[in-house]
Order: C-alpha cells, then structure tokens, then sequence
DNA sequence: CGGACTCCTTGGAACGCTCCAAAATGCGCA
DNA sequence: TGCGCATTTTGGAGCGTTCCAAGGAGTCCG
C-alpha cells in the first residue's frame, strides 16, 4: 500500500495552476483552456491521481450514491430485480449501496440507518421487512421505491409491482383452457403478493362454478413449504389434476412432492407456477409460471427513483406491470 | 424532503455544550459525563440528528467501506458467496458497496475506479473479467481478495478458493466406486477451476487404466452450454454411464439433455456436478455434486480481508477449503 | 490608446466531522 | 483554603472537494 495518495492540491502544484482549476477541468468543464486542460491531465496522469469521492460528497452534497436494500437473498427473484435497478443506477453514473437485513426487522433498520448516514439519495427495497411506520419515516428524509408490495404508501413512496390479479386470473385460465376443474393452490402466507394470488384464485374458481373443488393448502413460499404442503395435499387422496402455486421456487417443491407420489408431470398432474425465475426456464425443470417482468421491475424502480430524485412532478405512486403466461412443460390437459 | 439536515452543531447548540463533546459522545467515548451525554442524546433525539458518515470518513480518512465486484448474476455460486461476504462485512459495521462488470472488462474497471474513488478499504472480487496487470495495480491502492482464482496472485492480492484437484478427485471416486468406467466430461472453458477440473479428470481416468474411454466435451459453465454439449455426445453414439460436469449450472443442462434422449436418471446414466448451488438440493433435481462451501468462501475472503486492513502479518496468500461429495439421486450404479 | 467585453483563472469560504493540545472543572487531602 | 491530579470540555486546524465572487488577460473597436 502507499504513502498518501495524491490530491488535488497536488495536481495543481504539478500542473502550475490553482487547485480550482483542477477541479474544474476534472468535471470536464468547457471554461478550461485546452492548454491548461492537457497539463492538468498531464500531471494528474503522472501523479495517478484519483478525485475522493467522499470529499466530493462532502462539498456539493450529493452522495451519488442509491441505497438497496434486499431482505432475502434465497428466493432468485430478488437478485434478479437487483440486476436490473443495478444497470440503471450505473447507467447514471451512481454507485449502488447494498444492505441486508436477513429477516430481522431490527438489523434492518439499523442497516437502513446507516444507509442514510451515507447520504444515499434514494432508497429501493427489493424486499424488506420493515414495519410500514419505519418506512415512512425513512421517505421524510429520501424518496424511496419498493417493489412487489404496494400496499405501503405514502408521500414519498412509491411502487413497482405487477398486476397480481391479472396473472392469477391469466395462470387460472391457462388451466381451465386445458379443461382443468379439479385445482388446487398452494398459497404463500400473508404478505400482499401472496394474498391476492389466494384471493383470486378463490373467485377464479367461483367465478367457473368450481366454489366446490377449492382447495388451498398453506405454504410459505419456500422450496420446502411448497413441498409440505403438496405432500399434505397428495396424502389426503384423491390428486387434483391441476395445482397452481403461489410462487415457482414453491412449485419447484410441489413438482418434487409429486414425483415422490408416483405422479408424472404433466400427464398425471399439471403445475403452474408465478414468478418466472430464470431457473424455472432450465429444460431440466421447464416450469410453466406467470412471469414478472423480474429485471425490468428493478429498472423501472430505478428510473422511477432517479425522476423522484431529480423533483419531477409525478402523481401516480404507484406503476403496475403486465405478468405473462410462459406454457412450458409443467401444465397439459388432464387424463380423461 | 426536508429542509436542511441537523448537524453536530445543531446538536450542540441544543444541549448547551461544544461540538467536539457531541462528536465524543455519538462514538460512545467514555471521557463523556453522564450529565453531558444525557443532554446530548435528549437533543440529537429532538432533531432527529443522523451523523453524516461522508463527513466522518473525509475527517478521519476511514471510509468504513468494502467493495464488492461480481461479475456475474446468472450464476447463483456468486449471490451465495456475496451473502457470505456480506454477513462478515456488516459484523464489521462496514458497509457494501456493489457493482458488477456484466462481463464487459473496460465497464469493470470503470466500475472498480469509482469504488476507490470511494475509498474503500478493500476489495472483493466475487468474479471478474480483469487483466491481471489491472489488478494488481488496484492491489497497490487498497488490499484485495479474490474469490475462485488463485492463479492471480502478487503483493496486496489474496485468494481463497477451494481444492479443485482434490474435489474432482473425489467426483471420480465416487463415479468409480459405484462401478462406472465409461465416464465423460462436459467441460467449461478455459478459466482457472474449469480447467483444473478437466486436467485432474484426464489424470483420473489414465490413473484407473480407462485412458481410451476418455471424452471431453466442450461446455462453458452454462446452463444451455451443458445442454449442447450432451446433446453433442449422446448424438454420437453409445452414451457413457456416467458424466461430470464442470459446475452444477451446467449439469442440469446435461440431465435436460439427457432426458430429451429418453435416459433416466440415475438409472440409465449418472451425472455428477461441482459448486453445490443451494439449487441443487431441491427435490426435484436433487444433483449430485460436489459442494464447495459457497458461503463460508465469502465469510474467509471478508475475514482476510479484514485482517490485511488491520496490517495483520500473514504469509501465505491463498487459503485453501475443503470440498464435499454431496450424495443425491442423479448417481448409482451403472446398468449391468 | 482606453474601455468594454469575453474568457480563464484564482483564493478563500464552505461542507460536517475528527483530532489534538490546551483550558476548565471537580475532588481529595494536607 | 489551597494544591495537585484526574476528569471533562473546548476551540481551532484539517480532511479533499466544490462553489463563488472577484481578479487578470486578451481581444475588438472607436
């Protein structure tokens, strides 16, 4: 490691100028001449200069800098909205600040408080467990985005999630075009996401006159809790000849707890899923699933965060966008 | 948004004592009267007072801050290790800072700039597309660990990695124990653990007298690399009874392969990965493998990290973990 | 040749904190 | 009551930038 690294007051030695100058031709201002431009680039070059972002921040503060937040790291779909906030935040030049709190709502907000200390501008929870009070707390201070959940609002919130109702009704039709009556689901507890999915399946089977053949067994959204609640489902007896889970990393435990029944995919029994996670696309599992734009949610949250950011009058708090329906290898028409 | 953020002085003003005593007394410093600190915390609680962590780190030059370059998001192998990474780093009080490359070497380095712009005390390269000599020049600013490669090594570079020659040895044994011979290899590429993987295959075969039934196939780590590849092989002719993939992406692109051709699994043909994704272990896939401990890789390379911060002595550079055959239902014994 | 511009360049004051040497206060004890 | 020592408290300098008001150098004209 080296001494001290060189600063602008050095450059500006070097190059024979002021210490403002170098600070200006750094942000590539036009007021520079040509001449001086070249030697302060000269002399930064040879020193190996490189500008302290922190002093930066310091002075204009602007910390260019946007914090994530993301709860859990095992369900896919969360990395893969990081993926996509994460090139819009480097498209504009920002530096993005990860945070965790593994499920504990204490560590979290400690960890989003430090967030704040570093000055972020902007907040995107991916998912989160925060009592909605923190959060509003936390939207006095910077604008914040979250994804997936939309019931928490508020000035300075605001949402990026997909149109729950309209996929659940799309994976429920996709089943009933196959000529499915006998479905079942495996619902995903208590947080929106999951809520709606139950709450439409529910009067997606009542709407078919099918209020007779719903049947919803607890999950939880894990691998596990999908394969739990199938294997519940498969010992009662009679097999429905359609489940529709919650979510794919849960269907992807309901597809294990129907092989163990000796049931074949799709001939015996047809499985849809909600999510579209890569991995779902895998020829090895080919799972039919509603899809949720999962990148382009963390890009438009993004966006979204940076119009915030910049002051542009926006009303709507909220953007909602379309799910589609991915047929793979998991769903057919049921045995007759 | 706000007005203008309270600052230590604020703070001061409020409970009627200097700044410097606030400052004190937000560390925690003991030379603080309880009278102060009282009055002290009374009002920075009034204001809503959040020291201001940029101003911190340009005062006493420490950025409190690690970061954290992956350059892959489709490999779950490197969200795993992150998570790793991040539980060390956040025990630290540290905070991440996150940017990926996407595969793009000139993006990368950009990226890897603006990190020490921030100052970060030390880095994490979970993956990276680097020039050598690019590295080791950051390495002159600010330690370095590098997960996965230790053929990247040198002043300020540190790697951890885990014991591919004895991994691939116990994919073999295993293979070989269970009665296969005729054992192929979807190989990936041409980077440090793909390549080690496929030399100590080639050695294992010649070791146990099969040096004729030796046969390598090109992959490239990825899902429909591992796909192609076995497509490849199983269109040539007689199918081995067993293949090793060079990681467990690719593997499941092997299983997918091989059921397109009507084999079952384990019982037509075995396949064996490497890395141990957390995906892996799901019931419907259940992949044999050889597990490298993906978390505990990203806590050690935070925890050296830490140490060479500290100006701890240590000699050797790389740190060396052990592998684990993780027995599931893609291997048994060949067809007699 | 002087004035009015335009174009470049400059020094000093922030930014909000930590660090440090020195000052103030409090306490026990002779 | 006064002295010495330990405990608290303080103001100022400094961290590396940016911002700003103001200064210098040219240039063009009348």
């Amino acid at each position: 490691m080296n001494e001290r690294r060189p600063t602008i007051h050095d450059v500006a030695a070097r190059a024979g100028v002021s210490k403002s100058l170098v600070s200006l031709a750094m942000r590539g201002s036009p007021k520079v001449s040509d001449a001086s431009r070249a030697a302060i680039e000269k002399a930064a070059a040879e020193l190996g200069y490189r500008p302290n972002a922190t002093a930066r921040s310091l002075a204009d503060s602007k910390s260019r800098t946007i914090g994530v937040n993301m709860a859990e790291l095992d369900n896919p779909i969360f990395p893969e909205m990081l993926g996509g906030a994460h090139t819009v935040i480097r498209s504009r030049n920002y530096n993005t600040m990860l945070v965790s709190g593994e499920r504990d709502p204490e560590l979290e907000t400690m960890e989003l408080a430090k967030l704040l200390e570093f000055q972020v501008e902007g907040l995107i929870l991916i998912s989160h467990r925060l009592p909605a009070e923190t959060v509003r707390s936390l939207a006095d201070e910077v604008p914040i985005v979250v994804l997936t959940l939309k019931d928490l609002t508020g000035p300075g919130i605001d949402s990026v999630v997909t149109d729950d109702e309209a996929g659940t009704r799309m994976a429920m039709q996709h089943l009933f075009d196959l000529g499915h009556r006998d479905i079942a689901h495996v619902s995903g507890g208590s947080l929106e996401p999951a809520v709606v999915r139950e709450r439409l399946y529910r009067s997606q089977m009542q709407a078919a006159g099918l209020e007779s053949m719903t049947r919803v067994i607890e999950g939880d959204l894990t691998n596990l809790g999908g394969l739990e609640a199938a294997r519940t489902l498969l010992r009662e007896g009679e097999p429905p000849t359609a489940i529709f889970a919650s979510n794919d990393i849960s269907a992807l435990g309901v597809m294990a707890a129907c092989q163990e029944f000796g049931l074949s995919i799709p001939a015996d029994i047809s499985i849809i899923g909600y999510d579209g996670i890569a991995l779902g696309a895998l020829r090895t599992l080919s799972l039919t699933t509603i899809a949720q734009p999962l990148g382009l949610m963390g890009q438009v949250a993004a966006q979204r965060l940076f119009d915030r950011m910049a002051g542009t009058q926006i009303d709507d708090r909220s953007i909602v966008l379309e799910p589609e329906l991915l047929t793979r290898g998991t769903t057919a028409p049921p045995r007759v």
